[in-house]
This record gives structure tokens, C-alpha cells and sequence, in this order.
DNA sequence: TGAAATGTTGGGGCG
DNA sequence: ACGCCCCAACATTTC
């Protein structure tokens, strides 16, 4: 065969990579092309896309080392395909599948077109992979794990190719647009690479724990990797795995199977996303779609720009805007205020967090918002609510979290920092909690009970 | 992958 | 010594 296209969509690796691996068994020409799809970008351009400018600057250039260099184009990817098709006389085109709808929709119509080929790598098991005995998708995590762990782990990961062949010169490509470093998070697979090295040597080993403290860097902070696919999501389960074999203390191991399960929730949440795409618009469960939610602007406003008075709200929003990502336990304590202190709807945390997040993916994001507000697949129960004090004094209790990303509470002592309105001898240049938790609280489980009752009332 | 409200228990102070 | 109360600590239920 003459020449194929590597289309690289987010699999910026040259590691463990299925569609770069069928491409070269396939031909002797590869040409690695990745289309800046409009549909995709955000305007004005968000974190994710200026860390995806730097990932893409990377993958160039460990292309160029290994002989061969990255295509990038701009535009729609099915008349980019058939220029490219046109100009180089590829005869195939080797992807990663993707299931998202967007993706699903527009890999299907480039497939009547084109010999198009997508192999397996965004997730361990593809959704069609982990179903219940009658052919149903699992809508609870518990038995979509149990599953999902009893099916056939993936084999060793690929190799890196040792060089590559030479991509023709007339090829046009675009330059790659600017982009920024965001800190702890080097848009190259190698950085990605030693990310999980360093996670997997130690931190793994205390997950359970430290996973939720807010100050500590006890994450494996893989997401961004996982999102563009730096990191082979396989290679990171495989890993995990074989941690779990070797490691012999008890709590130790524990701990390396909680990481594993936050996997298989990305895992969940791709097969969620796959078989019910409405949720992208809309909530999973019916009962609660006539949820009437605030429209709050100045609330939505200051929860964006952290100056919602609560500490640790407002310290992992700012951390989010100005770092493009945010500690999961702190997503989830700003989400709780979010949808059940604000009332607010969860599509617009869902938005905000889909502008900043470097590791913004639509699945995880609508999974875990959901999941928050109580409206998806084997979500939280609505009653279930956050109290931010609380979180903050169990999860950041030096308050160092506070004071990194809060500078007008940096002085402000342990016993004052979760809550410095208690303390009337305070003077800050800090607001007033926008709103009474203990309040707020009681407002939202009426308002949630009443959603709930209406469906009832209407189904009869 | 909550938290508040309510219930239960048991030790210690005290008349 | 005894009963009574208080309340912390823990458990259970409820939202």
C-alpha cells in the first residue's frame, strides 16, 4: 500500500499508539495529520485548546526526531481528509475510535467516504465492550466495575516505533497556534510519561487518603495526559493492575485499587455518554428536568470569579481560572455549591468548567456534574449536600489550599480561615458569604423535593 | 465520593 | 450507696 494518514484526534502519543502501530503495518509511508476542527475549538480559545497547541508543538517534534513530522490543518475534517487524500494519495486513514457523539456522527460519515480504520486506545474497553447479560448498558458504577474487571486486561503496551518514514515535503501544514504553559502540567508525552512514573512510585500507595486533601499533591494529575490521550489510558490500567498483584500491604494495595476504580469512572462515564447522549443536554434522570433552577447572575458570577465568601469555594475556583485545573475534591465541593447553595443550573458549572478545565473532556465533566446534582446515572442523592465549611476544615484543615489561591486570607489564622465571618474582630478585603448555608440547605432540598414531587404529580 | 437530626449508652458529678 | 441529670461519644435515621 502506497501511503496512510495517521489521523490523530486524542492520541498524541507515539507510546502504546493502536492507530500509528496499524498505520506502519500497513504502509510504508505514513503521513500523522491533525485537523483543527472548528466544531471542537472554543471561541474566544479556551485553556484546553492552548494546552492541545502545546501537546501538538510536542508531537511534532518527537515526530521530526523520529524521521517523520506532524500535518496540521485547520477546517472540517471531512473536506481536510479529502484534500489531503487528494494530495498525498493516501488509500487509508488509521484512527483511535472515538465515541462521543460528535466524534461517532462524524467518523461515520467520513467512513462512507473514506477507508477509514479506528482501533481501540481512548478506553481500556470500548462501550459496547462492558454490557449487562441482556445486552443493556449498566447505568450504576458498582456493577459496570465488577464487569469491567472481569473482562480480559489489555496485553503489553506497543512500543515506540524506533524511526519513522520521512512525510513528503510538499505537504502543506499549518503553523500551530500560540499557546501557554500551564504549571505542573508540560504539554509533552514525556511529561506525561514521568507524571505517571512519579504518581505510581509512591503517592498510589497512600491514594486513599490523600486523594482528597486539597494541599497535597497526592492526585496522580494524569487527566490533562488522558484527554489528548498523551498517555495511553491502557498503559495507566495495566499498570495499575500490575501494582495491585505486587504490592503486598494490605492498605497499600487498597490504595492502588481506589485509583484503579477512579479509571474504570472514566471508564463509566465514556459508556454513559455513548449510550445516552441526551445527557449532554439534558439531565439523566426525568423527575428531576422540570427542576426549576435560579437565574442568578450575580451568583453565577461570583462563584466564576471566586467571591462567593466561602474559602474554599473560592479558593478552588480561582485555582481553576488561573491554573486551568482543579483538585477533583475541590470540583465537587464547588459543584454541591453550585447546583444545591445557588440553585443554580449544573449545564452552567458544567459550561465554566468546560472553558478552563485543561482537562475538560465532555463525558467526565457531564458525568461528575451530574453526578453532583443528583440528576444522572447513579448520582448523589439530591439530599446529599456539601457543607462547604465543613469540607474545607476536613479536607484543607491548615488551610494552606485557602491561602495559596485566597492572598486576601493569607494572613488570617487556622481557627478563622474556613469561615471568617465568624470572627467579628476580622477586617478583610474579602466578601461576605453570598449566602447562609444552613439556609441555603434547607431552600435547596424544598426546591429539589418540589421538582421531584411535580414529575409525580404529572405522570399521574 | 454528606450532614443534620435523632437515638442510645455510659461515666461522672452531685444532692 | 443511690437515683438523677448532664453530656460526650457513638450509632442510627432522616433529609
Amino acid at each position: 500500500m502506497k501511503n496512510i494518514i495517521w489521523w490523530v484526534r486524542r492520541d498524541l502519543r507515539l507510546h502504546d499508539n493502536a492507530a500509528l502501530d496499524h498505520a506502519l503495518q500497513h504502509s510504508e509511508y505514513v503521513i500523522p495529520l491533525f485537523i483543527l476542527d472548528p466544531a471542537l475549538l472554543s471561541t474566544p480559545i479556551s485553556n484546553r485548546d492552548r494546552f492541545l497547541f502545546g501537546a501538538l508543538r510536542a508531537l511534532d517534534k518527537d515526530l521530526q526526531i523520529k524521521g517523520s513530522r506532524l500535518i496540521v490543518r485547520r477546517g472540517n475534517p471531512r473536506l481536510i481528509l479529502h484534500k489531503v487524500v487528494k494530495e498525498s494519495g493516501a488509500e487509508m486513514i488509521s484512527a483511535e475510535a472515538d465515541f462521543s457523539p460528535y466524534a461517532k456522527k462524524r467518523d461515520e460519515e467520513i467512513g462512507r467516504q473514506f477507508p477509514l480504520v479506528t482501533l481501540g486506545g481512548l478506553t481500556v474497553h470500548p462501550p459496547q465492550a462492558v454490557l449487562k447479560s441482556d445486552g443493556d448498558p449498566y447505568t450504576v458504577y458498582t456493577p459496570f466495575s465488577r464487569v469491567w474487571k472481569s473482562l480480559p486486561q489489555p496485553g503489553q503496551p506497543l512500543k515506540v516505533p524506533e524511526t519513522l518514514p520521512p512525510v513528503p515535503k510538499l505537504l502543506f501544514s499549518e503553523s500551530i497556534p500560540e499557546s501557554e504553559v500551564f504549571e505542573g502540567f508540560p504539554p509533552n508525552e514525556q511529561a506525561a510519561r514521568e507524571r505517571l512514573d512519579l504518581f505510581l512510585s509512591s503517592a498510589v500507595f497512600r491514594y486513599s487518603n490523600a486523594r482528597n486533601m486539597l494541599a497535597e499533591d497526592g492526585t496522580s494529575r494524569i487527566s490533562p495526559y488522558l484527554k489528548f490521550g498523551l498517555l495511553s489510558m491502557r498503559e495507566a490500567a495495566q499498570r495499575a493492575h500490575d501494582l495491585i498483584k505486587m504490592t503486598e500491604n494490605q492498605t497499600e494495595r487498597a490504595s492502588c485499587n481506589t485509583w484503579l476504580n477512579e479509571l474504570i469512572w472514566r471508564e463509566f462515564y465514556f459508556s454513559i455518554l455513548a449510550h445516552f447522549p441526551g445527557v449532554a443536554r439534558k439531565s439523566f434522570r426525568e423527575n428531576l428536568r422540570g427542576m426549576r433552577w435560579f437565574e442568578d447572575a450575580k451568583g453565577l458570577d461570583a462563584w466564576q470569579e471566586g467571591l462567593t465568601g466561602y474559602p474554599v469555594v473560592d479558593a478552588a475556583m480561582r485555582q481553576l481560572k488561573q491554573s486551568g485545573w482543579m483538585h477533583n475534591r475541590a470540583r465537587m465541593i464547588t459543584a454541591s455549591f453550585l447546583t444545591k447553595d445557588l440553585l443554580i443550573n449544573w449545564r452552567e458549572g458544567e459550561r465554566w468548567f468546560m472553558q478552563h478545565l485543561i482537562d475538560g473532556d465532555l463525558a467526565s465533566n457531564n458525568g461528575g456534574w451530574q453526578w453532583t446534582a443528583g440528576t444522572g446515572t447513579d448520582a448523589a442523592p439530591y439530599f446529599r449536600i456539601f457543607n462547604p465549611i465543613l469540607q474545607s476544615k476536613k479536607f484543607d484543615p491548615k488551610g494552606e489550599y485557602i491561602r495559596r489561591w485566597v492572598p486576601e486570607l493569607a494572613r488570617v489564622r487556622n481557627d478563622d480561615i474556613h469561615a471568617p465571618w465568624e470572627n467579628p474582630d476580622l477586617i478583610l478585603d474579602y466578601p461576605a458569604p453570598i449566602v447562609d448555608h444552613r439556609v441555603a440547605r434547607e431552600r435547596a432540598l424544598v426546591t429539589y423535593k418540589a421538582a421531584k414531587q411535580d414529575w409525580e404529580d404529572q405522570s399521574k
